[in-house]
DNA sequence: CCAATATATAAGTACTTACTTATTCGAAAT
DNA sequence: ATTTCGAATAAGTAAGTACTTATATATTGG
């Protein structure tokens, strides 16, 4: 199933932060993500595999480099599942919420 | 990290489907939930027991049954990630998920 | 009290995962 | 051409997971 592959691949502290990270810069390369983690090389380019598997993450090769960004589609279906179930939050949150999402235009 | 406890509950499929299935009713037995999965009870309870612990789902005691329901606050923590990265999402869903939310008022 | 029922816990096992080091592959630089 | 660099793959390992069966712990009904 789709959704397994993303909460699987969002389950890993490491491999969240990774994401994470990518958000906040337009593109990184394998190298740059690394400095700032404390894991090898191949632990880097294998939870980026995960998370391309799970469709949350792209990447773009450029000569011996590959440069990975976030997936804007990528999140969709978590996103989706997990609005089925809006209706058991507390009303409160919502609020919250519809405040934030106004802020940011 | 409550997060990753969070992600790791949901990234079972039986698991995510006991959610689902408790989501769909106001509380259920264990052997209620057992019926219709094709595992075994300790299976179910240890299910259970995850899905507790990552806070998704509240227990109600009664004699020798055990009602479980979903805890309204158990989704809240994945709902708030999830909206730090709205800015990434096409236009589009964003215009979907605005007209699903009105039809259910 | 005793047997039956509902659930939880224990212990064992096959499978998966998150890492490691060693190696390979491809592209640039010298 | 050969070395050097960035990244991926291979192979091994320790720890974690999702089940199982067997057993324990309550609670209820006869």
């Amino acid at each position: 199933m789709v959704e397994s592959e993303i909460f699987r691949a969002l389950a890993d502290p490491t491999r969240r932060a990774i994401f994470e990270r990518l958000a906040g810069a337009r593109e990184m390369s394998v190298s740059q993500l690394k400095a700032g983690f404390d894991v090898s090389q191949p632990a880097i380019s294998q939870h980026l595999a995960a998370l391309r598997g799970a469709g949350l993450v792209a990447e773009r090769r450029e000569g011996r480099f590959a440069y990975y960004r976030v997936d804007p589609k990528g999140l969709t279906p978590l996103a989706c599942w997990i609005d089925r179930y809006r209706a058991f939050w507390p009303a409160r949150i919502e609020k919250l919420k519809d405040v934030l999402k106004g802020m940011d235009r």
